[in-house]
DNA sequence: TAAACTCAAAAGTCAGGGAAAGTCAAACGA
DNA sequence: TCGTTTGACTTTCCCTGACTTTTGAGTTTA
């Protein structure tokens, strides 16, 4: 995973939001540092730190420009909420990943529930399902497992 | 048996496997190596390492990809297998629940794993799969849920 | 002095090429 | 026969560079 320079710099984006949940960069200086051209690093904040995967991103171009990633943290019953909603009726599974991910790192879920969730998810699993109704089945079956863990905290 | 280039592949996986239990490869740099096509990797792993073997197979693709293995600890774990090998290729919901539920009365999961596993089990969850799919999809996505929680109760 | 006009410095977009694993069915062999 | 072997084709992900857009600052102009 490190091995590709995608997730060096994916890496180095999450330790820098280890500190405080934000981070803030300069795209070229970081490219460099990185030795990678600076759409790299687009290309990696547009895969991998999407808001469906619990981040917002702010950016201004021009001179003193800059990158500013925030990683949402909500309570418990938003968080999943917000999680039921956002993953729509289709998901792929790098998506579905980080979005477990997420709630894992804001302390939404355990890491057990994480294990278990993501085992249902990952394309072994689902592999029986032919292609086209894989997404869609992650997607019900993801909603279906943040429901059942909200009930059972409850109850 | 390592007669064939499958049994060698097999041999040389379970060495490396052997340190830690775990291995990640380069499906082509493996395959290079012992003079195979890659996707020969793939059968062996597909027949020799299959969830009732107690493998949880993990890849990815483009730069910088890979396949990893992992074996389940073996700490407890024989009625996880147990019921991992009981399972077959297809399960009704039915059936599926009173696994389940027969795992939990033995207290070899508890009521959360229980409440999860059931829920991404349930035809409601997997109603977006054809119907003729679903017993399969079932029966995978409960051997690699018990798999992922037999391996996490190891710590 | 204030509005308008450069200009260079940043970040964004996009399409294409390449690398790596997955799939599948046909051929093969003990 | 049944497990093995092969390779053509697909899918996913990574990386790059040329081109575009935005922004702030400094300069000019009315």
């Amino acid at each position: 995973m490190s091995s590709s320079i995608s997730g060096k710099i994916t890496q180095m984006l999450l330790d820098m939001l280890e500190q405080d949940g934000t981070t803030e960069i300069r795209r070229n200086d970081l490219a460099q540092s990185l030795g990678c051209v600076p759409s790299q690093i687009n290309y990696v904040i547009s895969s991998r730190f999407t808001p469906e995967r619990g981040y917002i991103v702010e950016s201004r171009r021009g001179g003193g420009g800059y990158v500013k990633i925030t990683r949402v943290s909500l309570d418990f019953p938003t968080a999943i909420m917000h999680a039921v909603n956002s993953v729509g009726p289709s998901i792929d599974p790098l998506t579905a990943r980080s979005c477990i991910m997420n709630l894992l790192a804001g302390d939404i879920i355990d890491r057990d529930a994480a294990s278990l969730i993501a085992a249902a998810l990952d394309e072994n699993a689902l592999r029986p399902i032919p292609y086209e109704y894989r997404d869609t089945a992650r997607a019900s079956i993801l909603k279906q497992m943040l429901l059942a863990y909200s009930n059972n905290r409850k109850g």
